[in-house]
DNA sequence: AGCCGACACTGGACATTGTCCAAGTCGCAT
DNA sequence: ATGCGACTTGGACAATGTCCAGTGTCGGCT
């Protein structure tokens, strides 16, 4: 535990947001400015290979980690605005897929994307 | 209708695969060598546009193109190779999700990615 | 037929995001 | 103190996507 790494870790467990990577090293640097990007980008890698974090891919443009790992979950993305809030549906997807509909994948995991429009937006 | 915009159209319709962008590209030269990349983005954003195809997110790095818009699925993607495949779950999972997971969001979408293995990583 | 204007296309520069690598630095065990 | 190994750094590079100015093409009008 270096301390590059803990002030990558406290970037994300400071709010629990959903933040890019260059948001991430932004921060970071905020707190120690002499923190590289590389760094940043291998640290954040190793907090996924642990588990500690999520790659969430709502955003075409650019990967986001999500510090809630420990909680199974889904998102809710603003088409406009891009905020993005954690849900929980009811129901489990992974049973919603026959046997018939999986081409004999093992299918492991499943993320669920719900896109509209936030209240703000809505407004607007 | 132009001559480069047919030819972007002939390739997604060619197979029933997911393309991106640069995939497009190569194959739209293929038949017609002076075409741009540009002209490659334009016409994809307004397919996505016009509703005649979905950009999809199920990988990372580059969005891939799938001309089954007509249709709603979803998609199944091996974690190892990236393969994809179309898949029709049972249940809709927009009604799982109760109003008071909303947050006030007026959703209208949802897109669901199962991860796995394919047949041929899952052996290897 | 010839001109004109609108629109699409081209090619390349640029931006963003992410990866890689060689060299430097730091801490720890000996 | 010294040496080893791991971590970090900074920058080069790669991949993807966007933008813009110049050029070409096509239809309509005279």
């Amino acid at each position: 535990m270096t301390a590059q790494r803990r002030v990558v870790a406290e970037v994300l467990d400071g709010d629990h947001v959903h933040l890019t990577a260059d948001e991430v090293h932004a921060r970071a640097v905020a707190k120690l400015p002499e923190i590289s990007r590389a760094t940043v980008y291998n640290t954040l890698g190793e907090l996924v290979s642990l588990g500690e974090v999520l790659e969430v891919a709502t955003d075409k443009r650019a990967k986001r980690y999500d510090p809630n790992a420990h909680r199974p979950h889904h998102h809710l993305v603003c088409a406009q605005c891009g905020a993005i809030k954690d849900v929980h549906p009811t129901g489990n997807p992974l049973s919603d897929l026959p046997t018939s509909e999986r081409f004999g994948y093992t299918v492991s995991d499943v993320e669920v994307t719900y896109r509209g429009l936030c209240p703000d937006c809505t407004a607007a």
